[in-house]
DNA sequence: ATAATCAATCGATAAAACCGATTTAGAAAT
DNA sequence: ATTTCTAAATCGGTTTTATCGATTGATTAT
């Protein structure tokens, strides 16, 4: 039994599909067949039902694969402790944001690079439900977003700041210097909202239900960047929290009234992993310069 | 990094003399050598001060030990585990039983139970239908119920025995001496019967219309314990298969009259999927115990 | 029926683990 | 200081094995 074994047989387990996990291991179908044939014959049971070209995992597939997931996190957590210890001067970040949140990450990672030139970052942008799948296949260290309705176990919660709702509209508007809005007033407005997907979203449309208001969404989009060009406008108006149009020139966001009209930005990372002495700097220095806004 | 690296090195690490270690793992010295210093390599850190002939553990390798001994663990772990699967002191089995065959699994489960007290039994009731669909959807092992009209590809049938179709009646019922009764007769009585999702029932319906009958069904009831309350008080009868009343004291059942008034109990699961050892175990004390009946 | 798909298998090749012999160098003995 | 001893590193060659491409056989989709 070899971690190069278990790694093939993990991979296989979660495509159920051995042409394409031989295709993501970058080794043959014949290759990834063998190995998993050896390891069989190891285990003196089969880990894969094959009916037919089908192949489904089997009891002991399905139980062994969590002894050699684990075996594989703890040498890859060795590695990655190794790597720290060697100089803080490798290592990569990998960080999930939703859009919102932007701006506190380019903030802190001005910050950081000055200090640490030499640590790569690899930045990811999506909705909630995209970053937490891939913190939960280990391709992200940590994600900013919003609080989930759902907490789950396995993950490592940490709040940062809470930002209001707010309707975003373009300066040039004649109500841009209210202090407040209702959401009945908001309903009335011609809107562009994200997606479905963005959770921002998916809060603010509960609001609408809960309050049996209609609100009159022309225009659903799932990238921000182009939705607040459209804002800009004049022509449409938005809902997004606050600290998403921070330092946008041309927009204004004016705070919806009503309680729970605000959401708590989140630290999420995995439980039980060994956290990257990068990670941690990086998450320190973002912190810091939260209390600076 | 392979579990051997990991395994050498733990080994180097214990007796801190590579010869000695090579000698433990029954390999060369200059094999441990070059795999040390090929795990080295990987780490990009010495693991191992060498210091003149003598060699120590460097922080790093003291720190990496914790996680290649976890790692190896884990791998161990699981090989431990696959063989207690294999001896049956672990696992479960999920069966599914129409309620008609409850004793046949009852009398087998107080017998598997005593000589492999580790292994979990998940029982699940339910119409052949609703078993059949799990069964589809690996959500259980086995099923025991009676024949289907509709046999399929992908299932092994095993028959286990047949019981007679009967009229089910209170003990204290005028007829409930007699030796068998007729379809026509069965049909002049106030009948209770099984739903319409109950294979018995779809059984005997086609059998009376088949007659030109018209049975007096005046309760249909989905739980089969209320419906033998019900024959108790005398009020209505019902139609069975005779193995279902077995160790029912107030109850009589009346074998039908008329061929293919029989059913056939039978084993089904799933053709080309792995049979878990456990549940071949459990299968072989039940079909034991069917002759003594 | 026909084509497409997928896992298993086969034979050949490249990679790597391994060994024995030798070298290097520190430690111990003279 | 020289020699001897010991243990790790290194070298060259051998064996093992992981890998690949091509093919087969079986199943599913068209």
């Amino acid at each position: 039994m070899e971690l190069r074994q278990l790694k093939y047989f993990l991979k296989a387990k979660e495509l159920l599909n051995f042409t394409e996990a031989a295709a993501a291991l970058y080794i043959s179908q014949s290759t990834l067949s063998q190995q998993i044939k050896q390891l069989e014959d190891e285990l003196q049971v089969p880990l894969f039902n094959r009916i037919g070209k089908r192949i489904t995992l089997t009891e002991a597939g399905n139980l062994f694969a969590v002894y050699a997931q684990q075996s594989v996190n703890k040498a890859s957590d060795g590695l990655q402790f190794i790597k720290d210890l060697n100089n803080l001067e490798t290592g990569k970040i990998a960080i999930g944001v939703t859009y919102a949140l932007r701006h506190v990450v380019t903030k802190a990672l001005i910050l950081f690079s000055s200090e640490y030139p030499k640590i790569q970052f690899e930045i990811v942008f999506g909705t909630s439900q995209e970053l937490i799948q891939k913190l939960n296949h280990f391709e992200l260290d940590v994600i900013l977003t919003f609080e989930e309705i759902a907490s789950e176990e396995h993950f490592k919660y940490q709040e940062l700041f809470t930002s209001p709702m707010a309707l975003v509209t373009s300066t040039e508007t004649p109500f841009s210097n209210k202090k407040s809005i209702s959401l009945e007033e908001v309903s009335a407005l011609p809107l562009a909202l994200p997606s479905n997907g963005f959770s921002t979203t998916q809060f603010i449309n509960k609001a609408f239900k809960k309050d049996n208001l209609n609100p009159k969404v022309t225009i659903e989009i799932n990238d921000i960047p182009t939705l607040l060009e459209l804002i800009k406008t004049g022509n449409w108006h938005t809902i997004l929290t606050k600290t998403t149009i921070e330092n946008e020139k041309d927009l204004h966001a004016i705070p919806i009234k009503g309680e729970n009209m605000t959401r708590t930005a989140m630290l999420i990372s995995l439980k039980d992993v060994y956290e990257k002495k990068a990670v941690i700097a990086f998450l320190k220095i973002l912190m810091e310069n939260l209390a600076v806004n």
